[in-house]
RNA sequence: GUGGGUGUAGCUCAGUCCGGUUAGAGCACUUGAUUGUGGUUCAAGAUGCCGGGGGUUCAAAUCCCCUCACUCACCCCA
């Protein structure tokens, strides 16, 4: 026997019986989203992949061991300097004048584990002023391949970006619907490729706290739609650029006394991207962030000003939500609001959804100065927490037996007009007993019957049989407009 | 990357602790219950490399070792 195939580990097929709620799930979806103002837009589900180390974050967890790099032959070159715009001798000299060049070898590998173990990076600084220059350095994968894409705004950022759309219009407001890729260890809610709906709101006029509430409502708005009630908004403001650089730097300072007592994540964290200590899941970390007494303190007067006025147009709209000063989210972009929706019912991975504004996306990734807001929702995730009733599967108009030879070929054609008059329906490809058909009618859920045996060739008739109510009509085979219309009961 | 759990019929599982006839159940499937009429009921039938490899034994689904897959949790996130 041959080899039998798996789907790749954390992946799934998505069967008929359950496609009917998937759609279900994205139609409900795109309504609101249309009634919001928010047009569909599709992007390629890779991208290069330094789109994503300068979007999502090099320190974050989803470009450091998350993102699946796609790679084939003649497509990821051997490292080499030059194909990511370094220039070899250059880098090689100031290498060699610190005493580097033995510990860096062609791929890079052993270079890329010093930096997880956290020894090297301010090293590499003093010899490397320019962090891109350093990126490029410590991870040459990211700037020479191509990756699938493990969330949906880089992508749509740079799309803005690429047709300039800032000349079209003062604000521009997109959704998606699609698959997101991450290399994780799959468990309960979380696949290596999973679904995603969201928004993003772009353009120089989208710095408003009502499109911030929007964005919110619209959120849960979808969640409700689909009949969700159990789940909490958790809402948080980081304040601008220099707000979240005072608020590092404080962090840095309150916490470095007990710093070693951190895991060993946070202690990474602690070096590379203080904030992220705050949304540890660990007790002992916790416990020390815990005696912090985080308030808003690290927030300016306007960035202040701008979060209350988010509160007020949520409480406008009736949108509850629960402040909480340690929501920091884990990707790196996040400016000003952010929020994450999440469902007690779904057990561990319990994030339905999350989002926030981006003020300086944009412009890093070399667009215009625009800020940025919008939110992405899993649909896998949706699904777990949404209630058990069964979506209508589609039914069939009408199913016809054959049961003979000779009015199998009359039936075969009367199937093909009725389906090019709109009538769903089907029929069995092989002649058996009346019986077994009409239980494979039954089963396939059929309106109606027709039946085509030797007593209706002679007439030149059909038997439409109604499967609810059981009457029977007789009707010249001829006629497909009246058979139409009995069968869609009109 | 680190732990725990589970792999037996198409599906959901019992049997494993304490080795012993032919490995079971429910659902699903096929056929039938007098001529060409479904759902409910009844009857009959088919279905297994007991995840894979090795070992112990007269004898292994059952005990031991290895391995693979799935799953849950840590981590991280949607």
């Amino acid at each position: 026997m041959n080899k039998k195939f798996n789907v790749p580990r954390g992946t799934s097929d998505i069967l008929p019986k359950e496609v009917f709620t998937w759609e279900y799930v994205e139609k409900e979806a795109r309504q609101l989203l249309r009634n919001y103002g928010y047009n569909e837009i599709r992007t390629p589900i890779f991208e290069k992949s330094e789109l994503f180390v300068r979007s999502v974050g090099q320190t974050s967890d989803i470009v450091q061991k998350q993102m699946l790099n796609l790679s084939f032959q003649g497509f990821v070159e051997k490292y080499q300097f030059d194909e990511i715009g370094l220039d070899s001798g250059d880098v090689f000299k100031k290498l060699i004048e610190n005493g580097w060049a033995e510990k860096i070898s062609p791929t890079q590998i052993r270079l890329k584990s010093y930096l997880f173990e956290g020894k090297v990076i301010g090293e590499m600084k003093k010899v490397f002023e320019d962090d891109e220059v350093l990126d490029k350095i410590l991870f040459p994968q990211y700037y020479t391949s191509l990756s699938l894409r493990p969330e949906g705004t880089a992508s749509i950022v740079r799309a803005y970006i690429q047709n300039n759309f800032d000349r079209l219009e003062r604000l521009s407001k997109f959704f998606y619907i699609g698959p997101m890729f991450r290399g994780e260890r799959p468990q309960k809610g979380r696949l290596r490729q999973f679904h995603q709906i969201g928004a993003e709101a772009i353009g120089p006029e989208s710095c408003s706290p009502y499109l911030d509430a929007e964005i919110i409502a619209l959120s849960v708005a979808i969640l409700k739609a689909l009949g969700l009630s159990d789940f909490n908004l958790k809402l948080n403001s980081l304040g601008d650029e220099e707000d979240k650089e005072n608020f590092s730097k404080y962090l840095k300072k309150e916490l470095k006394p007990v710093s070693g007592n951190f895991c060993s994540n946070c202690q990474r964290r602690y070096r590379l991207n203080v904030l992220r200590v705050l949304d540890c899941n660990n007790k002992d970390c916790q416990a020390i962030v815990d005696g912090l007494d985080i308030h808003d303190a690290h927030l300016s007067d306007k960035s202040r000003e701008y979060f209350k006025e988010v509160c007020g147009a949520l409480d406008r709209l009736k949108v509850s939500y629960e402040i909480f000063p340690k929501l920091v989210r884990g990707l790196d972009y996040y400016t000003h609001t952010v929020f994450e929706i999440s469902a007690p019912s779904l057990g561990s991975q319990d994030a339905l959804g999350a989002g926030g504004r981006y003020s300086n996306l944009v412009s890093q990734l070399g667009g215009p100065d625009v800020d940025a807001v919008g939110f992405a929702l899993g649909i896998e995730r949706i699904l777990l927490a949404m209630p058990k009733g069964d979506v209508e599967a589609g039914k069939l108009n009408v199913f016809i037996i054959a049961l003979d030879e000779k009015s199998f070929l009359k039936a075969f054609a009367l199937l093909h007009q009725l389906r090019d008059a709109d009538v769903s329906g089907d029929m069995s490809y092989r002649i058996s007993s009346m019986k077994s058909q009409m239980r494979l009618a039954n089963k396939k859920g059929a309106g109606h019957v027709i039946i085509l045996g030797e007593a209706e060739m002679q007439k030149g008739e059909v038997t439409i049989k109604n499967m609810e109510s059981g009457d029977q009509a007789v009707e010249s085979i001829n006629n497909i407009k009246t058979i139409k219309n009995i069968i869609l009961n009109q």
